[in-house]
DNA sequence: CAAATAGTGTCTCTAAGACAATATCAC
DNA sequence: GTGATATTGTCTTAGAGACACTATTTG
């Protein structure tokens, strides 16, 4: 009868296959429209972040960020410090979306990707390309279902237009995962954890959560209520938004001057 | 500018650090207490399948059944194989619960545990040894918060009684995740595994998600209500709960007989 | 009939949605 | 004042929870 001490010198975990594993991030941010053409206010926008692939496979397709694991980090660790290679940013939260490990999804051979999403809060992004001379930049999102039962993903920087289609897989639980019906210039399976990443963020943002890392600490009534119609792609109006949103926040006595207009309370998360 | 072609070829996917990937699977099911009396309804008990470890590391403890993923397999296919292997029974649903990736998670090295919850159906489950003379048992579930704000995870198998406490880690999203205080000789981090699974598992069967799965095709909605009930620790009044329930279930013309008192209509799952 | 579960009706209270009305600032 | 957003009040309706009541079977 072994030991453990002996069992685990003669354990040699060489001996089984081991895949590739990576960290995949799509962080998302909340972007206005600059043309303030005096207190009218911004329309908000979520936008993406995509790296241009400087190589094989799929060179020239924008990907979302991401990286191989390494051996002192965990799984998270390693998504955060993709999103800070890329953004010198540290995202505000981060959330597991679904694991990819359909063992043809990368012809470089056998790499499992964990999808993450996660939330950068507004500010002055600095887009910067990444080591090996990766372009990233914002895409503006557009996720929608169609008449024939289909979504649409378009992602949008001024001339770059990226346009995905994909089906709802059926779906155990309340977990939506999709499949890819045209890639459209996404590189690997991107699309599919895009989708899902989204599909997850609208979910939370119903209940008020994730919807606060978008913005600073303290914020208006009216700045929360955009976030979560933004990402929700629906309308809601203020009475009601403030009526719910009362419960998750907590007032300051800061208020907002220089519009054109009624200033509003500054706000702060609660708890 | 090399061909992608060429690129593949000079690309070794060994140069890669590379981890071990596991697929963990909390497997639920529920039983009913045989001590049926006549005419008096059965009690219902959620249980957990666990197997027994019979070498290093955590020899004699209780773990989650798992094991490797093989180079052809989706590491969902690889969580299917493992619960039918353990039960032959194919579980009536899977989903990812977390992914535990803690260098140090597992003396034997580097492996990366992909967790997941499954129900399978009431049935006459087969209890079998796995492959490597392990002892596989279900365990009736208790998951309750202590007035000290811990949790506390109860397993227990006749006179095998596992428990572990845990504390409820802060997090993003309403993703709950948690810490081991102690472990109570539930094998390597499994414990935060079975918590998370049970967390997951308790906010679906709020919107009538998964709980279907734990039943027949035809079910009485006492039987349905029984199996919410049990899954979220909760007890509702029968009239509210057909109110809601009505949404997700059509009428079939079949009746129970035997019991003693009036029978009960059986209900399909709508769609 | 008694015991036990199956199933219906309805009251109250709360929360969500719609909408109207008032408040306040910069120009 | 005007144009814009901020903020409050309230009407109506839908749903959740509580509870009382009726229905049906087997021993």
């Amino acid at each position: 009868m072994k030991s453990e001490k002996e069992f685990l010198n003669n354990y040699h975990i060489e001996d089984y296959e081991r895949p590739s594993v990576t960290a995949d991030v799509a962080a998302f941010m909340i972007r206005r429209t600059e043309e303030e053409s005096y207190r009218k206010e911004p329309e908000s926008r979520l936008s993406l972040l995509l790296v241009k692939r400087g190589e094989f496979p799929f060179k020239g397709c924008w990907a979302l960020p991401g990286g191989f694991l390494r051996g002192d980090e965990t799984i998270e660790e390693c998504a955060m410090r993709e999103i800070v290679e890329e953004t010198n940013i540290a995202p505000a939260s981060l959330m597991l979306v679904n694991v990819f490990s359909d063992p043809e999804r990368d012809p470089r051979g056998r790499i499992i990707s964990n999808a993450f999403a996660s939330i950068i809060s507004e500010s002055s992004v600095s887009e910067m390309g990444g080591d090996d001379a990766e372009e990233a930049r914002w895409f503006d999102v557009s996720f929608e279902r169609e008449a024939d039962g289909h979504y649409r993903l378009e992602l949008k920087n001024g001339d770059i237009s990226l346009n995905a289609v994909l089906s709802e897989r059926e779906t155990k639980f309340r977990r939506t995962s999709f499949e890819i019906i045209d890639r459209g210039e996404i590189a690997f399976d991107h699309a599919k954890m895009i989708a899902a990443a989204l599909s997850n963020l609208r979910s939370e943002a119903e209940s008020f959560s994730g919807i606060f890392d978008f913005l600073p600490e303290k914020f208006t009534l009216t700045q929360l209520q955009r976030v979560q119609e933004t990402i929700m792609n629906i309308s809601v109006l203020p009475a009601n938004f403030r009526r719910k949103a009362a419960e998750y926040v907590v007032e300051t006595d800061e208020y907002t001057s220089g519009a054109g207009h009624r200033p509003a309370k500054l706000f702060k998360r609660k708890d």
